[in-house]
DNA sequence: CTATTTCTAGACCGACTGGTCTAATGCTGT
DNA sequence: ACAGCATTAGACCAGTCGGTCTAGAAATAG
């Protein structure tokens, strides 16, 4: 299989969903920006501008897992404690916002909540991946030595901090919002430092 | 100028565009729940679809800073302080959206920030409308005796957590997330009441 | 009553949408 | 060279979209 076509839609295809959301992005539109007729997409694609949707939309999740993986990983590496990878998360967040000016934190609910007002299996899905990224922050947590619940906590609260700043962003058009989730997150370290987490 | 028909356009299209947002929600789909035929829209709103989404914008953001003027007003009638109020204020949103099961606090972008990629009028409109909620919460805050600074910086955590908590809940079908945007309020309380705010 | 304005009603239209289909093109192994 | 599969290419189609238009109902004025 020819992966670099397959690829490339996948890559198009949620970038431009990110930014427009499902029912705004045309086919055409995914197919004028990656240069590719409409057979290639069908091909790779038999179940159409869904199947596309759902492969996007698991594609961005993962990345944000692999964003995840990587910044918590290293922070203990080199010492932080899981606030200070919280933190440096929510830096990296603003750092690819400002490098790119579109990437969304909020892709699931951007690619897949927006159809019709029941499609279960994007629903399910969006469900699905959210859970993901809450898994693999626990898993992150348990490497710091933190339970379950304390690494729920910081990190639903960091989630909400970035997914908030993110959609006020959007509207404000700066990354001021943005910038202050991190702030949020710094005085967090010094409350949680109080807690001993 | 019979005001029935027209209000009941824009409140079903708010509904509605808040729900799916703009390009998922079809005119055909507005007046079929609003059981109104084509010619009453356009005859109302001469400008089509995006006309609507404007008025019902503006209806949605109107509806928040009512919210926000009822909850702070009284809190602070009551004796309560800034943080009071906001906490009570995340808690009448978390009521709403238990009961109407689909009220969406970030109505702005959802409505206004998913059509084509450079939209000025809607664009800007939104840019607006969010300043406007920033404006009613510092105002609150003159009130409760805050310096511009603390009500901003009070004020954008509770909006943050709740826009987040808003979006999270959207994708995970409950209200727990958001529910989690009261709690994190509710512990800000401790910490600002260290402040003296 | 009639005249005029305001609003409702929905048939109709062109543009565009996602999706299909077939012809052609490369690429593979033999 | 050939055959056979994988992929590209884009003309084409039916359905839907937002939007227009005219006919007439309802309300208001004289």
């Amino acid at each position: 299989m020819e992966h670099s076509t397959y690829k490339k839609l996948v890559v198009t295809a949620a970038g431009l969903f990110r930014k427009r959301g499902f029912s705004a992005t045309g086919v055409s539109d995914i197919l004028r920006q990656a240069n590719l007729p409409k057979g290639s997409l069908y091909y790779h694609f038999p179940g159409g501008k869904k199947d596309l949707a759902i492969e996007a939309a698991k594609w961005s999740a993962q990345q944000v897992n692999s964003l995840i993986d990587e910044v918590f990983s290293e922070t203990r590496e080199q010492g932080g404690d899981f606030i200070d990878a919280a933190i440096r998360f929510c830096e990296r967040v603003v750092e690819v916002y400002h490098a790119e000016g579109e990437w969304s934190f909020s892709s699931i609910s951007t690619i897949l909540l927006e159809g019709s007002d029941e499609d279960l299996e994007f629903s399910e899905l969006a469900r699905e991946l959210y859970a993901s990224h809450k898994v693999k922050i626990i898993e992150q947590g348990e490497a710091y030595g933190l339970s379950e619940e304390e690494a729920f906590w910081i990190g639903h609260k960091m989630m909400l901090f970035l997914e908030g700043g993110w959609l006020v962003s959007r509207v404000t058009g700066d990354t001021e919002s943005l910038c202050f989730a991190v702030d949020c997150m710094k005085e967090e370290k010094l409350i949680t430092g109080k807690r001993g987490f």
